[in-house]
DNA sequence: CGTTAGGTTGAATCCTCTCAACAGCCGTGG
DNA sequence: CCACGGCTGTTGAGAGGATTCAACCTAACG
């Protein structure tokens, strides 16, 4: 790093210092020292405008973003000329963590709204890590817990109807926002119909009538991308039904 | 560790050492020292028989477990009494990657058939990857390519019907056996037709109904838990379409 | 102001699920 | 040794849900 001997309070390091997001993104419990050593390394954030890319699929890795503002979608496709949504990253997420294994970044990331991310180059982080044991715990733990998360998400929505993926999946997103100190029952998703319906495996068709089915039932309200949970309770129970006939005991 | 002193080629080892597995487990170029180094810290190996636990979902995470012989499945049950087979390892396969961010098992690992496996105590692994780069590149690798590569396949089985849903299954089984050794066109497969449609989302008779279609049309022959892929070409081209009729352009 | 992308709605088709009945295999226990 | 129940796997019939295709509507944008 050229900036090796700068202290800790400088421009880069506060920069994560005073985000909001930093019980996200970073550790807690760190000295203030050990915060201007990882600070320092952060790169100035990037800008990006609407469905602007951050990354191609099949780069060769090299940093891992912090989403700082707006939203990112990963999209990837397949070999079969399918593409499919294959994440969604919002304020405090750590773009990157698929590709470290195979050293190239597994989807392209667009995004989905005028957005800003930290760069942060994985080598430098990767060399910190081993001298400091917290650092190390807290990406371990992250990657972690994110494979742990999806792959059960994505078994649970195997089995499930259009019904309950959708409504697990606003859950989700919904709980993700009220992490983030956001509301939970009213937010802004800028992703497509078509997008949502990509992530869930369903047509744009079933979800746009899952959609209007819900409000029917005054489950939610949604106009265009804005969307008002109105009962929760009910959308759980439908979440965690498989939303298929009931079995007989 | 007590055994702090022992020299790299003592019993256990040897151990990791003569294991055919190693290339799969550990990483390669290892000095013979340090292949000491990480063989000291491996526990003797666990057998266990068909049906017999080697985990429970939620016990305290403290070890990491690689896959010697036989093979095992991780059963997650969700918050609605729903069981789920979330993931299956074959030789050479680590369990545990995904427990290590809540620090709880996040599911019951079973034996399906009588298999061993090797005790890799988290902590240790953990503290001596801070001191060996290469080591910590493998595992960090490891963690992130499975991730990527399960994110991949759950959306891609998202829009897929039970016939693509299988032909993927299965092809992913058999090149799993290649890359052990074993014949990718003959293996046997020790889970029920029920573990299959938990781990796919099917029910257990549209799975041994798909198995029959795909007799008829002689693209494999099973015989209860042995699978002979006939068409290995046919198998890829059902896999990774959508199984639905063609969208037209 | 026209074009395009996104969204909604309807009708028909097709796939998978549910339910039910039955065959085979295995271990237990009489 | 055989009977028994339980587990696994197979097959059939009917119902329900998601998809495909088509038409139309709206909002955004050059």
């Amino acid at each position: 790093m050229a900036n090796h001997g700068k202290r800790f309070d400088d421009s880069t390091a506060s920069q994560c210092l005073s985000c909001y997001l930093k019980a996200l993104c970073l550790p807690r419990d760190l000295t203030p020292e050990q915060f201007g050593t990882l600070g320092r390394i952060v790169d100035a954030p990037v800008r990006l405008d609407k469905r602007e890319s951050l990354v191609q699929q099949g780069a060769t890795f090299s940093h891992l973003y912090a989403v700082r503002t707006g939203s990112l979608k990963q999209v990837t496709d397949g070999a079969n000329s399918e593409t499919l949504l294959t994440a969604l990253y919002l304020p405090g997420d750590i773009i990157g963590f698929d590709s470290i294994g195979s050293g190239h970044y597994s989807g392209t990331i667009v995004a989905l709204e005028s957005s800003s991310v930290c760069r942060l180059p994985f080598e430098c982080l990767d060399e910190l890590s081993s001298r400091m044991p917290i650092l190390r715990r807290h990406l371990q733990r992250n990657i972690s817990r994110t494979m742990q998360e999806e792959r059960l998400r994505l078994h649970q929505l195997l089995s499930r109807t259009a019904e309950a993926r959708l409504a697990y999946f606003l859950l989700g997103i919904s709980n993700r926002f009220r992490q983030r100190g956001y509301s939970p029952h009213h937010f802004r998703l800028a992703m497509s119909r078509g997008d949502i319906g990509s992530y869930l495996g369903l047509t744009h068709e079933t979800v746009g009538r899952t959609l209007a089915a819900y409000q029917a039932q005054r489950l939610l309200y949604v106009s265009g991308r804005d969307y008002h949970l109105l009962d929760v309770t009910r959308l759980e129970r439908l979440a965690s039904s498989t939303g298929r006939r009931q079995k007989r005991a």
